[in-house]
DNA sequence: TATGAATGAGAGTTCATTCAT
DNA sequence: TATGAATGAACTCTCATTCAT
């Protein structure tokens, strides 16, 4: 019984720091995170300003919550669809796939992660910005792991892994923050895959496949 | 003589503004745009409030004078050397290079200049983020411009010209982006050139010399 | 028993706002607007500069709910008082010993209010001297009505009704303005009264009473 | 030789001081005393704001300087034009047409100096409202001085001479206002002359020219 | 627990006045 | 004497956060 009682609590909990989390999402992505105010949000959320304070502690971590929440479920998506596919190439593939699917289908959401990966407005001082940075640095060592799989194997160049890794993201984010401040985004995100796939991969593979030239031959 | 006096005064004036934007630099690589005050900015560059208004007419303005005049510095520099190599490919190599020489030499300034052209807060709606932004556009038409070459001699694979601009774009920016994060930074910047090279060249270059490979056959 | 508690905070409401306009009017009266600042508002209403930002959006809304709060209200007295004579002789005397005992009772106010409609520096360009110039003219009008129907009457002379209302309340606004600005009234305004009201109804109605002469003769 | 240079440089000295009060004049009775600046004033003046200091210790000498002159111009006029006539109807008269006539040719300075008289925001506290109340209280106690004539002569009612005073003041006063504010004046304020001439000396007169009255019976 | 009124430090900007040249 | 750049206090207004109810 009182575990019923604590279960629906929580849940109830739940929701409406979703509630905020959602409106604060869509104000930040909107105007920034300076030019949004706590009462904005409190009032989008349909909760007292006092409210919104008994969830988050303060404005700063309302937008780490964001990002975070966000970040993970993308790391999550990241694991599982890297797992269903075997090589290094196709790993990469698999990553650049899931990555730009996930741009695509959280537009308001990027535009507040693009923003803030690059955006060390934060980044040197609080507290915030090594959190962010931790999930971003495990994405970055994802690919750097990948990558060296690959060296290990002979398929890609010998190159710095986390070096290749950070190229990598540079590209994605990149063209991903370009599609994302189009206005009326022109086609989707994802005609961009094969590009950016080819590139990657004929840039770290090995020149070419001299097995297959000597079979040839 | 009165020449004499006139040009000494506009010696002192760009002198003046210079210390300025010194001073505004620093601490908007510090603490951001938002988080750096007017009298901040005042007080670092020993001049009262009322002065700085003398030569900017607003916080805006000295935030996107300082972009403007190294971007614009460091276009010129890619013109520069550019022009002296002949080849799309060895023209894309200075590209990579000069600017990761640039942003080894403005360590500060790249702290702004990353976080502005993936900040819009600004891009969007200020007539400041446009101004930055066109800035941001000839680089990366530049670049555009220089794969279209590459394609036309058949050196390149035929790719949309713009999306891999973007895509180059992003990897140094990245790159450049996570060295200058580095509370110290460990070597030198220039050591990633031949990374960056070696992986869009070979990503962008059509697949092996064929003239090669017939020679073995 | 909600409806209780509505009910005394609407009270409060109101009750703080009135003390930030008798701050504000006591402030403005002595030291005009431009030099009365929000900050001494505040602290003279004992609020914080923010609350009085909750109550007024800006200095300029202060001033104008101060002036217009008792222009209505003499409006109404005005209206109330005329209502209860008869020729148009008796009407404008009643409003002249209206306002002059209106004025009289709230001295600080008319300080503003005098130098209000008179001061242009708002009365051109504002919203501001828009509102604050229909109710000015629409006390003006009500004496015009007087003069027109006194002179459909044959008690008055024929001028122009508009004009002859602009003359009179230009005596009265005189009189009021010196009395005023004396350090300590000596006598009471409604002294002016009889001068005023002599003056003005000598002055508009019809040169001699035909009835007392014939009787004379 | 050197009384010469002496002279010229007086003259050139008050011409300077001229152009000021014009340039202030103009730009006063168009934004106000408070909105215009003094660099504002100097621009027009075409000097530098160091010169402008030189003539005037302060922005409010300016002002007070610019209604002195022109109120002591008017007096001079006044005296004149009422000392050709003879009788105290006479005289009022011509020192209300006059004073029309002044203001119907010095529309711009009329802005001030009706906003002023009226415009307490300086009455009170500085010198500059001493000055300007002494030089308004001299044309009162010219009209009051006319008024007690009138009434020795049994031309008048025995009224008080000041309120007397101030009541015609405020009449005209309230007309050239009125006048003043109208963005198109329609028709020459000089039209206003019978209306007040006529009320006020209905107004203040004996009742009906009894001599007459006698003579009938 | 939920509320939202109250807080007040701090923001960007202006401008009358001064003073070295 | 004339200049106008430099000054910095003062301005209006905002908003993240607190706390009495």
């Amino acid at each position: 019984m009182i575990d019923h009682r604590e279960k629906r609590k929580q849940r109830e909990y739940e929701a409406r720091r979703q509630e905020i989390l959602s409106a604060a999402e869509c104000l930040f992505s909107k105007n920034g995170f300076f030019k949004t105010s706590m009462a904005e949000i409190a009032a989008a959320a349909q909760f007292a300003m006092g409210t919104v304070y008994r969830f988050f502690k303060s404005k700063e971590e309302i937008y780490i919550s964001i990002v975070e929440a966000k970040v993970e479920e993308l790391a999550a998506l990241l694991d599982e669809e890297i797992s269903q596919v075997e090589t290094p190439s196709e790993k990469l593939k698999a990553f650049i796939q899931v990555k730009l699917d996930y741009a695509d289908r959280h537009r308001d959401f990027f535009r507040i992660y693009v923003s803030e990966w690059s955006g060390f407005e934060w980044t040197i001082k609080s507290a915030f910005g090594e959190r962010v940075w931790k999930l971003y640095m495990a994405q970055v060592d994802l690919v750097a792991d990948l990558i060296r799989q690959g060296i290990r194997s002979k398929e890609f160049r010998k190159i710095d892994p986390k070096d290749g890794a950070f190229a990598l993201h540079g590209m994605l984010n990149s063209t991903m923050y370009v599609w994302i401040l189009q206005a009326k985004p022109s086609g989707s995100l994802m005609d961009k895959r094969n590009l950016i796939s080819t590139l990657f991969l004929n840039g770290i593979q090995k020149e070419h496949k001299p097995s297959y030239i000597r079979r040839v031959v």
